[in-house]
Order: C-alpha cells, then sequence, then structure tokens
DNA sequence: GTTTTCACG
DNA sequence: ACGTACGTGAAAACC
C-alpha cells in the first residue's frame, strides 16, 4: 500500500519554536530554531519513505469557521514576532525538497488535512497525519493514522483506531460528539455548560451519537435534562465548529503530492544557506543511505566517536512476515540465533547478527487480515522462551508484561538499552527508542536501532565505569522487579472500603463546621479560596507567600493554630481528605480482578538510582500518623500466608559513616544504641542519660540535614530556630565529626573537577548545578554531590540484596515471593510452612552474608558494597502490612 | 499542562 | 542580595 504523509505546518512549527529556545539565526539574520526543529521532525518521518508528502498551512484572514463563529481560537496568543519570518523560509525549503506546499483560502491547515486524507482513503493510499492539534483524532480511519507530537517536537504518540479505543475509549467520529457536548476551552468550543469528560462519554455510550443524546434529552433526569435541553443548540453549533471539512476546495490532487526521496538533496544547499550544518550533514546522509550508500555516509557525518561505534551494523536481508507460515518458518531460523535485536511497536522487528532483518506488521485490518500480537506472539513464543536466544530489548520488563499477558514468558534478557541510556544518563533518560536514538544522532528505527545502540551504549557504560553495576545488578534486576510488579499485593478491599467510610462522616461534619466559622460555604479544598477565608475575611496574618498568592500550607496552619478555632479544623479536614482520597479511593480503583494491587516498580526515574513505584504509587503508604497507618492493615499477606518485612536500620546514616571514614561516626555505629540520642549528646556536650527528647528530636534534624547535603537556612526552617542557632548546631556537629566535614568538602570539589557525583559502586549523576551562575541553582548542585553518594550508595546495597532475595527463593525451591520495596525496606509474601526459612534468608540477603547460592556476578558488586560499619536489618512477619512493625 | 499540597524513604 | 533542606508520585484546583 502505497503511503501519504501529511503535516500541519503550523502546528509543527510551533511546536519546534517553543520547544527549542536557542537563538538560531541565518547568515543574513534569519531566526531559524522553528526551521530547525522542524526538520528534524520532517527527518524522522522520511525514515517511513513516503510515495506522497504534503505540509498544510492556514491562511491568514478569515477562515470558514471563523465566518459562523467569531471568537473560535480567538483566546490564541499572537504569533511570536521571531517565528512569522520562518514560515516563508520553511516553504521554500519545503518546495526546494520537492514537498507538496498547500494553504487554502478561508480553510485552516487541519481541514486541508481533512480533505488530502479523504482523497488518499479514496484512492486506496493510507494516510499519516502529522500534527500536535488533537482535533485531527477524528480523521483517524483503517487507513488513516494520527501522529501527534508530545513534549517538544521528537517525542510523538501515533494514534490508530484501537489506540484511541485505548486511549479515549471512543471512536474517531466520537471525538467530535465529545468536544461538542464538553466543549474545548483552548478553541474557545462552547459545548454545554456543566458537562465534562465523564458524563459526554457516558451519555455517547448510552446514545451512540450526538443527536442521539439531545433526542433523548427527555430520558435523563433532572438537572442533566435540563443543561441537555437549553445546552442543544450550542452542542449543535459546537458540532459544526469542531468538524473538520472533508472538502476543501485545495484543487489538488494526490498525484500533486508525489514525493521522491532522492529530491530532498536539493534542499541541502538551501539548508547550507540557512546555516542549518546538522540537518543538512543528515539529509545528505539520507540521500545516500537511499542510494545504497547508508554506512559510509553514517559515519561521515559521525561528528563524534560513539557514532562510529555500532556503524558496522547492518541488514543485508529483509524478511516480511503476513502469514502464518511465513511466522513458522522465521521462528524456527530464530530458535537458532545466539543475540538478536527486538523492538515491537506498530510492527514487530527482529534483527540477527549476521544482518537478517524479520519484519512483522502487527494489528492487521479487514482488507488484509493478516496477523493479530496474539497469533504473532504464540507463533514466536518458542524464541521468546529460549533462554540460549539472547536478547537485546528497548525496555525489558515492558515485553514482559505484554508478553504475560499471552502467557508466554522471556527469557535470555541480554540488553536492554533504556536502562544502559539511564546508566549512562541518569538525569535524563530517553523515554523512547526514537528519542534515544535521535539523542545519540542516529537515523534507524525499530530493531536495527536497538542493535546500534547496544554497541553504542555498550561502550559509554565502559568508559564511565558503570558496566560492573549494569551487568551484575541492575539488569538481572528487571527480571526481579517484574516479578514484583506481576506478584502484586493483596489488598483488604472491604478493610480498605469501611476504613474510608468511617472518615466520610468526620469530614462533612468539619466541612460544616468550617462553612460555619468562616460564615459561608467555599472549597477548602481551593488555595486559593481557603486563603482568601483565612487571610481577607478572617483576617489573620499571612505568613508566606507562593508564586500565586498567599500560601496555606501546613507550616502555615501550624503557625495559625489557636489564632481562630477554624484551623486546627482545617488541618483535620486537609488531614482526611488526604487520606481518603489518594489512599483509599484511588487505591480501591487500583484494586485488579484478582483482589491484588499491581504497582509499575521504575528503573530508570530516580537519578540517584532508587526505585520508584507508581500507578499506584505504592512507596507511600500512610506510616507517620496513627489514623493514616491504619490504612496498611488493608495490605495483607496471600490467603494462608503471612507478610514477612525487613527494614535496614540508619542505612544512609551508616553509609555516611562508611563513606565520610568519620571515627565518631563509626564509633556510634559500632558501639550500638539509639544514633539520634548520640548525636545529641555529642552536639550539646552533655552525658547520654542527660539527653532531653528536644535535644534529640534536634539532632535527628541535623542528621537529616547532614544526609541531605546542609544547609543553615534548611535546618533552621525545620526546628523552627534562627539561622544563627542553626549554623551553631552545624558548626558543633561539624567540630566532633571533622570526617563527615572532609566528605562534604570532597564530595563538592570532586563533583566539580569530574562534573558528576558518584556512588561506591560507581554509580554516576551528573551535576551541571555546579556551574550554574545562579547561587541557588550552584548551592542545589552542591547538595545534591554531598546527598547523591549516601542516598545512591544505599539504594545500591537494597538492589543487590533485592537480587540476593529473588536468586535464594528461586534456587530453594521456596513459593515466598518479593512483592515491594520501599527504599530501606523488603517485603514477602510467604506462605506459613516457609516463614523460618525466610526470614533468615531474608535477613541473611540483606546483610550481605554469605549464603550459600550466591549469584556469582554480584560478588564483584558485594565487594564494593562491604561497609566498615555493621549493617543492621530487623525482620518481622504479620497478617498485614501494619503487623509488620 | 502547571501549581500547590502532602504522603513516603 | 539572593532564598532551599535530598529523592519520589498523586490528587485537586486552576487557568
Amino acid at each position: 500500500m502505497k503511503k501519504l504523509i501529511a503535516i500541519d505546518g503550523n502546528s509543527l512549527m510551533f511546536r519546534a519554536y517553543y520547544a527549542i529556545h536557542t537563538v538560531m539565526t541565518s547568515r543574513d539574520g534569519v531566526p531559524t530554531n522553528a526551521i530547525h526543529g522542524f526538520t528534524m521532525m520532517l527527518l524522522k518521518l522520511l525514515e517511513q519513505k513516503p510515495d506522497y508528502m504534503l505540509v498544510a498551512f492556514d491562511m491568514h484572514g478569515g477562515t470558514f469557521r471563523h465566518d459562523t463563529y467569531p471568537e473560535y481560537k480567538a483566546g490564541r496568543a499572537a504569533t511570536p514576532e521571531d517565528l512569522i519570518p520562518q514560515f516563508p523560509a520553511l516553504k521554500s525549503l519545503l518546495r526546494s525538497m520537492g514537498i507538496a506546499v498547500c494553504e487554502c483560502p478561508r480553510y485552516e491547515a487541519d481541514d486541508i488535512l481533512g480533505t488530502i486524507s479523504k482523497i488518499a482513503e479514496k484512492e486506496g493510499v493510507s494516510a499519516l497525519i502529522v500534527t500536535g492539534d488533537r482535533d485531527a483524532l477524528q480523521l483517524i480511519s483503517d487507513t488513516t493514522k494520527v501522529m501527534l507530537t508530545k513534549k517538544g517536537i521528537t517525542e510523538t504518540v501515533l494514534y490508530d483506531k484501537e489506540r484511541l479505543m485505548e486511549d479515549y475509549g471512543l471512536t474517531p467520529a466520537h471525538m467530535i460528539d465529545l468536544k461538542a457536548l464538553m466543549g474545548d476551552s483552548s478553541d474557545n468550543i462552547p459545548g454545554i455548560k456543566g458537562i465534562g469528560e465523564k458524563t459526554a462519554k457516558s451519555l455517547l455510550e448510552k446514545y451512540g451519537s450526538l443527536e442521539n443524546v439531545l433526542e433523548n434529552a427527555s430520558n435523563e433526569k433532572g438537572a442533566l435534562q435540563k443543561k441537555l435541553i437549553d445546552g442543544a443548540d450550542s452542542a449543535r453549533m459546537s458540532y459544526g465548529i469542531g468538524t473538520i471539512c472533508r472538502e476543501a476546495p485545495i484543487d489538488m490532487e494526490l498525484a500533486d503530492c508525489k514525493f521522491d526521496m532522492l529530491s530532498i538533496e536539493n534542499a541541502i544547499p538551501v539548508m547550507a544557506g540557512l546555516g542549518l550544518k546538522s540537518s543538512g550533514a543528515r539529509f545528505k546522509a539520507l540521500v545516500d543511505s537511499e542510494r545504497g550508500d547508508g554506512q559510509v555516509a553514517a559515519a561521515l557525518v559521525s561528528d563524534d566517536s560513539s557514532k562510529e561505534i555500532g556503524t558496522h551494523v547492518f541488514v543485508s536481508e529483509t524478511r516480511e512476515i503476513t502469514t502464518e507460515e511465513g511466522l513458522s518458518e522465521a521462528a524456527e531460523e530464530l530458535t537458532r540465533e545466539k543475540l538478536i535485536a527486538l523492538y515491537v511497536d506498530e510492527e514487530l522487528s527482529m534483527l540477527t547478527e549476521s544482518g537478517v532483518m524479520y519484519v512483522i506488521k502487527t494489528g492487521g485490518n479487514l482488507l488484509e487480515p493478516g496477523l493479530d500480537p496474539e497469533s504473532i506472539y504464540r507463533g514466536l513464543a518458542g524464541v521468546f522462551q529460549d533462554d540460549d536466544v539472547k536478547k537485546i530489548v528497548f525496555d525489558g520488563k515492558r515485553l514482559m508484561n505484554e508478553l504475560d499477558g499471552f502467557g508466554i514468558k522471556l527469557n535470555g534478557l541480554a540488553f536492554d538499552i533504556s536502562i544502559a541510556d539511564y546508566m549512562v544518563n541518569a538525569l535524563n533518560p530517553a523515554k523512547s527508542l526514537d528519542e534515544l536514538a535521535a539523542s545519540v544522532g542516529i537515523s534507524e528505527m525499530g530493531a536495527k536501532a536497538v542493535m546500534r545502540l547496544y554497541f553504542i551504549l555498550n561502550e559509554q557504560m565502559k568508559q564511565k565505569s558503570v558496566d560492573t553495576l549494569y551487568y551484575g545488578v541492575e539488569l538481572p534486576l528487571v527480571r526481579v522487579l517484574f516479578d514484583m510488579e506481576r506478584t502484586g499485593f493483596a489488598v483488604d478491599s472491604d478493610a480498605l472500603r469501611s476504613l474510608g467510610d468511617g472518615m466520610t462522616g468526620r469530614i462533612s461534619e468539619l466541612s460544616e463546621e468550617i462553612y460555619g466559622l468562616a460564615g459561608h460555604t467555599f472549597n477548602i479544598l481551593s488555595p486559593k479560596q481557603l486563603g482568601t477565608v483565612l487571610f481577607d475575611e478572617l483576617g489573620l496574618p499571612p505568613q508566606k507567600k507562593t508564586k500565586t498568592g498567599y500560601s496555606t500550607d501546613s507550616d502555615v496552619l501550624e503557625s495559625l493554630e489557636g489564632l481562630n478555632p477554624i484551623v486546627e479544623k482545617i488541618i483535620e479536614f486537609r488531614f482526611l481528605t488526604k487520606l481518603k482520597s489518594t489512599f483509599i479511593d484511588a487505591m480501591l480503583n487500583k484494586i485488579n480482578p484478582d483482589g491484588r494491587i499491581h504497582t509499575t516498580l521504575n528503573q530508570n526515574v530516580a537519578a540517584t538510582g532508587r526505585i520508584s513505584s507508581a500507578e499506584p504509587n505504592l512507596q507511600n503508604i500512610p506510616v507517620r500518623t496513627e489514623q493514616g497507618r491504619q490504612i496498611r492493615k488493608a495490605f495483607i499477606a496471600s490467603e494462608g500466608n503471612v507478610l514477612v518485612g525487613a527494614d535496614y536500620s540508619q542505612i544512609e546514616l551508616r553509609v555516611l559513616a562508611h563513606m565520610s571514614n568519620d571515627n565518631a561516626l563509626k564509633d556510634a555505629f559500632v558501639s550500638g544504641g539509639d544514633i539520634h540520642s548520640r548525636t545529641a549528646a555529642e552536639v550539646f556536650g552533655v552525658g547520654l542519660d542527660e539527653v532531653t527528647k528536644d535535644m534529640r528530636s534536634a539532632a535527628k534534624a541535623v542528621n537529616f540535614g547532614i544526609v541531605y547535603g546542609i544547609s543553615e537556612f534548611g535546618l533552621a526552617k525545620q526546628l523552627g530556630i534562627t539561622r544563627k542557632d542553626a549554623k551553631g548546631f552545624i558548626e558543633r556537629y561539624l567540630d566532633r565529626c571533622t570526617g563527615v566535614r572532609e566528605y562534604m568538602k570532597k564530595s563538592v570539589e570532586d563533583g566539580r573537577k569530574n562534573g558528576y557525583a558518584v556512588t561506591l559502586t560507581g554509580r554516576k549523576r551528573d551535576l551541571p548545578e555546579l556551574k550554574s551562575g545562579n547561587y541557588n541553582t550552584r548551592s542545589f548542585g552542591e547538595r545534591v554531590a554531598m546527598n547523591m553518594p549516601v542516598q545512591g550508595t544505599a539504594a545500591d546495597i537494597i538492589k543487590l540484596a533485592m537480587l540476593r532475595v529473588h536468586d535464594a527463593l528461586e534456587s530453594n525451591k521456596l513459593k515466598a515471593k518479593l512483592v515491594l520495596q520501599i527504599h530501606d525496606e523488603l517485603l514477602i509474601d510467604c506462605p506459613l510452612d516457609e516463614v523460618d526459612t525466610v526470614k533468615k534468608l531474608l535477613h541473611d540477603c540483606m546483610m550481605g552474608n554469605n549464603i550459600e547460592g550466591e549469584l556469582p556476578q554480584t560478588t564483584k558488586i558485594g565487594e564494593m558494597l562491604k561497609l566498615n560499619v555493621p549493617l543492621v536489618a530487623d525482620v518481622e512477619e504479620g497478617h498485614s502490612w501494619f503487623d509488620t512493625k
């Protein structure tokens, strides 16, 4: 099937303009930042080798839809001055490379796209519409897809019918009805007032179309009925405005958009004239590779050594697989391979070391039934599960989850480039394969990009000495995290629900009392409205401001307590609504049919090396307050099991003691006892038995401050004392702990010298902040330089413990399973008859003691993480998470 | 989409 | 003169 790519020129230029804020101009002073961004995007699109191309632009002056509704898009900002001259320059650039440009008086770019895609549909040509405007989603069909730009320009999401259904639960045609009902503030489309996304969707589900909804208004009750009847005209008008015209008089045929890859060569001198050197070089490389000379060209463009690595990756033969027979043939061949690169997006591509590329299109359509994802995965199950066929992939855990949906296991994970990228660039890891490829300057896609990036990242990891940590910890950890996600955490939904019900009464009681004291009702959760009530109406003294108004955070509220009885009620209201909405209601929605919550554990989000948990976050379930802690009673062991949990005691301070080699701190841990009390005794110069509660809590804050990268200001704020007093505390602490003082100094110096902070295992986090001219940014960089090695080393330690636990459970054929990690704590769902074994095993793994069956590849890392102070892990068991404390 | 607030380690 | 403690994720309001 031939392919058309149709681009919304205005939309992409705006995106490119805001994405690239660097000042770029050609020699004669024409700004080029947006053009540069646009060509980068174009370059990506050209890799799809379209047969037809068209770029559509809005035309100045009134448009078709303006005529009927003057406020349409009225709220939009004017075109920035330095963007305006880039449009004519772009148009001539496009023409020079033989790409059709289309404008149409009184019509907008999206109308042109709607029209040309309809023509393409008629002529049996598939179409890809590229824009940042979600309105275009209504144009999707079996053969028309829409690529939406996300953040920036290189990041995109491709929508087809299935993806649209997944994300919005709507058909393309419904997108118009939806907007007609709910409106769109960015386009000034009114819709029906008071109807939002949820109501609109449920109405459409019920009645099928806007007209049906309006006709059946009488079926709905009360307020909704009134809204539908009163708003019918507005909805119909909105429908008209929201509908993209597919019959614009563009006076163009598909043939006029015919595109030849080789003709982009003519644009290279034009780009040179605009001062777009790098784009020019990449276009040249593309032309050359089109002529069959790709490898040489790619090497020529490289201007740094890393880009040359992996250029020997080549494709000698491509096999497109469309039938079951072809699939089983491919599976049979692939089982004989030792190492393959693998990538799944709209198609599944696999590249062997000898250069054979297998391409399997997923998601067939009615005309070409092809192969559905399920039969593809089943056909290749033997390859996926064969541990001897090593796989290089982009996001191994994601693929494991995908395959798990079909009951297929992924074995032989040899390299995960998304994790490797994180090792090399923890501060800003790529979110997609395309973004990663673009960041190192390669233009391949799919499995070929994966294979090239494998060579590139492997080399970069060696250069940064993070390869040991990668192969020893991070790569094997992928499976451990997958297993934890898959296992999930059992939840007693009845317990959670009744906890929530118990809170509802108190919440409404409090809100009534608050309204009474305020003299009127208002939204207590709105910082703006609350600020007005507290500081304007009740005349309480404002404590601090945010950039938008009065601050009403808990520090402020606590300082206001006693001035007005409303304050304590607001504090309690805030507390209870937070618990209920975030930890009860949201959690109930995340319980799977299996009665468990399956979080997502992110391995490449936290720049320090920690793991994070999302959707839902299970690492921030309340514990500090008694009422919040009750929620943990709903997180339980499986039927007939108990939860075994263990947490490290003061792991970060112990790591600091080791890294700073400070005698006082080391002594404190060697001789045992309460560390905060000991610190208090040192700092206040009193005996251990003379330490008061206040002294201990001050010392505790100092200890935290030390780990965070101490600042007088921060400590003063935390303790509510003057900066001078805080400074005194810190000085006295550092006088007693001179090793810590030295460590802090050296961390910052090393950070400045090397440009990064580093853990005991060699994990690195770049420190660009240290070079900032801004004092705050620079100070932040200094604190990060002090904190990251400590937090990161603690993260390394528990990751290693997780590998050991996982391995020990498996090799001892135990049924117990890891369910969660909370930075210094591990939880295991454990059958009763395994409890004793598992408790010992967990303890030993966390302490780093020699255990049987330890992974050989972790020993090197294990050596690096041997501390000169004892590690302590406390093990507990109980029916629920509440009980493991 | 961004801001504010607050939960955890 | 400046004005923050380190690392996360999520809900709700706001625009």
